[in-house]
DNA sequence: TGTGATACTAACCCAAAGGAGAGTGTAATG
DNA sequence: CATTACACTCTCCTTTGGGTTAGTATCACA
């Protein structure tokens, strides 16, 4: 009983859960790696800043760093003046997108 | 040009995802729903404490009447003494938990 | 007799998330 | 000659989420 009340508080921490919302989890992350998808090819800073507005600045930055460190998006960077740099999603961001796929589809179903 | 971009910014913050992470973005709100899908029948406030641990009070007690008021879980009394209280899946609750398993399924499958 | 289980609520506090606004350097555009 | 665009960074401020602690009423059990 002790037992299986200890395995079982531990279980929902563990589960791919709470690691896959580690990932994604916060208030842009989504829709950052959504709005990618959605355009179909890489995007700049500044349209990913129209694109989620109302972000702020340092959300965006945070939020963009975080996906890249996660491994979702890369940025590349072109040696311009002005300056030129996009943000794409790598394999592993794209074998999210049906999640986020289901994710949208249930709200849409729901809204109307 | 103007237009679109006008036409844009707004799109995404009306999609089914805002819509969905509305209801169910928060910390411990996937959880919940999905302990109570694991369990395969209604659990209880102390049992869900349990479950969600270390979960507070406080958030535990916000968690479950979000969902309520969301339409996702329902809640029922038992006119006890020491009260008893349940707190189950509706059907709108039920329709979520292949989303949830998408999330879950995914981070299972990075994790190894 | 007193301890624990039940399902909470209320008051207070803290840390982290997020927003606002200014600043940077260069170059094309009006 | 001034403005705009680009991709940010930095500092300060506010908001929000969540934690901690204490307390409630009643009954069963040791």
């Amino acid at each position: 009983m002790e037992d299986i009340d200890y395995i079982k508080e531990n279980r929902l921490e563990d589960t791919g859960f709470s690691y896959t919302l580690n990932l994604i989890g916060g208030k842009y992350k989504m829709q950052a790696l959504y709005a990618i998808s959605l355009n179909h090819s890489p995007l700049r800073y500044n349209a990913m800043k129209r694109l989620l507005s109302p972000i702020s600045f340092k959300s965006l930055t945070n939020t963009l760093k975080d996906l890249e460190h996660s491994g979702l998006i890369y940025r590349k960077e072109y040696p311009q003046i002005p300056p030129k740099v996009e943000y794409g999603l790598t394999d592993l961001g794209k074998s999210l997108i049906p999640v986020l796929d289901t994710i949208c589809t249930w709200g849409e179903k729901q809204m109307k």
